[in-house]
DNA sequence: TGACAGGTACATG
DNA sequence: CATGTACCTGTC
């Protein structure tokens, strides 16, 4: 257990931003959070300010730190919002705990071509089913089993016949074609995280079911390319409040944090 | 019943 | 390059 207090952090609105999957309440545990991320699984729970890491203090310095991305001062970005936009002063007051993760490259590829023209809940349980099926088990801290996310060699040897009965829908050739485009090194992973944004998303849309969206979702939460800025249905309708156009040069090379901002406040917020 | 959900591939002009 | 359309599946 690692105890540690901080602010522009809250572990619900995280959980609820769409960026990740795996990421969900523990049930009939108030404020509490599981996580299964690359090999690790985690716990954590959240009394206003405090956060409760089910981890090693050497654990969460090496690795979680940075996947919740905690050593960005995000009270910083906030304070960039012009004072007079009403809707992003809004949207970073009721979103202001999301936090950018740096999730596994591999698992963010495969989710976001998931989440085309789907639901969260839906998407969550097509990433559940891929890890019951294909992905290794492990034991958590408690030594109940848990599946980690399948290798790109797991996927790329299944079929698409297999994958829709998992319920993937048309996104079932996809996932089969870009597993295997991986495993031939058509596209190296290994390779991207050296890589700018806009050479990143070069490679990434070399994939398929990997569009313009996909693609910058992936270089956002993946490869942490905080200045991409994916435009989605919800999107597209909070730019329309900018009839002049938004103003990116503003906000040039964090955008992509306001566009989480915006897409929880367009999801949760106001009513 | 039909539209919609964090779009993309593929076919045209 | 810009536009149009089909596409799995669950939910309201």
């Amino acid at each position: 257990m690692t105890k540690k207090e901080f602010t522009d952090f809250d572990i619900c609105q995280i959980a609820q931003s769409g960026q990740c999957f795996r990421l969900r309440p523990v049930p009939e545990a108030e404020n509490t959070y599981s996580l299964t991320a690359g090999e690790k699984y985690l716990e954590i729970s959240q009394q206003g300010t405090e956060i409760t890491f089910s981890c090693t203090e050497q654990e969460f310095e090496s690795l979680w730190a940075r996947y919740f991305d905690l050593e960005t001062d995000y009270s910083k970005i906030k304070e960039a919002i012009d004072p007079e936009d009403i809707y992003l002063q809004e949207a970073a007051r009721i979103g202001g705990g999301i936090r950018i993760l740096r999730q596994e490259l591999w698992e963010t590829i495969v989710s976001f071509i998931i989440s085309q023209q789907n639901n969260i809940p839906r998407i969550q349980k097509c990433v559940d089913a891929l890890c019951r099926e294909f992905g290794e088990t492990a034991q958590d801290f408690r030594g109940d089993a848990y599946s980690l996310f399948p290798a790109p060699e797991a996927l790329a040897g299944t079929t698409e016949e297999k994958l829709r009965e998992l319920g993937l829908g048309y996104r079932a050739p996809y996932i089969v074609k870009t597993a295997r485009m991986v495993c031939e090194g058509k596209v190296e992973l290994e390779s991207l995280p050296e890589l700018g944004y806009e050479e990143a998303k070069e490679e990434l849309l070399k994939l398929c079911g990997v569009g313009v969206k996909v693609a910058d979702c992936i270089c956002l939460f993946a490869l942490h390319h905080i200045e991409a800025f994916p435009v989605d249905t919800h999107i597209k309708a909070m730019l329309k409040r900018y009839p002049k156009g938004f103003p990116f040069e503003r906000y040039q090379g964090f955008a992509g944090v306001l566009q989480q901002y915006a897409f929880y406040y367009e999801l949760h917020g106001q009513k």
